[in-house]
DNA sequence: TTACACCCTAGACCTAACTCCAGGGTCAAG
DNA sequence: CTTGACCCTGGAGTTAGGTCTAGGGTGTAA
């Protein structure tokens, strides 16, 4: 059926592994899946996307227990709890662009250190850049 | 001295622990330190601004061993090598603040979301954001 | 010259998030 | 009704980045 995956497909489809999906079942950051008579799990689409989402927030600083907070597959979350805690997410990801940006400008200002040495002395082997890293770094 | 400190100040002064800031060392992201007659390490402000620079990129996603390639205290670093690290580096950061970006965006309006049901229900316990996240993300 | 906070090393241990393995069962195609 | 690709479980192993412990030495102020 055009809705219905077994494991090896859902774990190739959302680019994980299928230990992946099983141990993020066991986390309960996907619920249970359904099983066929054999013990085949059976999963839908949505699990594709979830994994798809889960593994987003991951990749953005996010530890599986955050993530597995505001999913809550056990117990009802109350939508008051819910707003909570996006709202601290937020506050969080606020402060991380923040910082981000400001890498960004020094890791640019470096990067034209570089280029600038390198149109001087095109073998410089003593880079300016690493020079000021390892020396004085209160930018 | 105002510019020589014993490794437990440097680990307060970066808000690190002593045993990290022997790590970092035994990693080379730190140069040896020099030592008293007895064995006491002896360090200067500028391996404070050392470690703030590693934990800054490290909060950003980048690993030690990224950070000890940049660094490289073993061995001239070229400037090539290093302007060629840098333009990596910034690509990759260029990406991943584009999808923090997105996914700021998914999150403001996960939490508009939330409090639309909490004026309407101010105890609802079915959250849409939650049925949304758990059913269908493919924003 | 003792008190006591601080430092040393080697090496074991910890947590998060997987990843692998053995030993065995399932299922669709032919 | 067999075969080959795929799936199951329980549990051990792995990697990064620390953190802790035992057993012992250092430095300095009173």
């Amino acid at each position: 059926m055009g809705n219905s995956f077994r494991i090896g497909e859902v774990a190739e489809r959302s680019g994980v592994s299928i230990d992946t999906v099983r141990y993020y079942e066991r986390r309960n950051l996907l619920p249970a899946a359904p099983r066929t008579p054999g013990g085949y799990r059976i999963f839908n689409s949505e699990t594709i996307d979830r994994v798809l989402f889960i593994k987003q927030a991951q990749d953005l600083g996010f530890s599986l227990d955050e993530i597995s907070n505001l999913l809550s597959t056990n117990g009802s979350s109350e939508c008051r709890r819910v707003r909570d805690l996006l709202d601290a997410k937020l506050t969080e990801l606020d402060a991380r662009l923040k910082s981000m940006h400001e890498f960004h400008d020094k890791l640019t200002r470096y990067l034209a250190e570089c280029e600038e040495e390198l149109k001087r002395y095109p073998d410089s082997a003593e880079c300016p850049v690493v020079i000021e890293i390892a020396h004085a770094e209160r930018a």
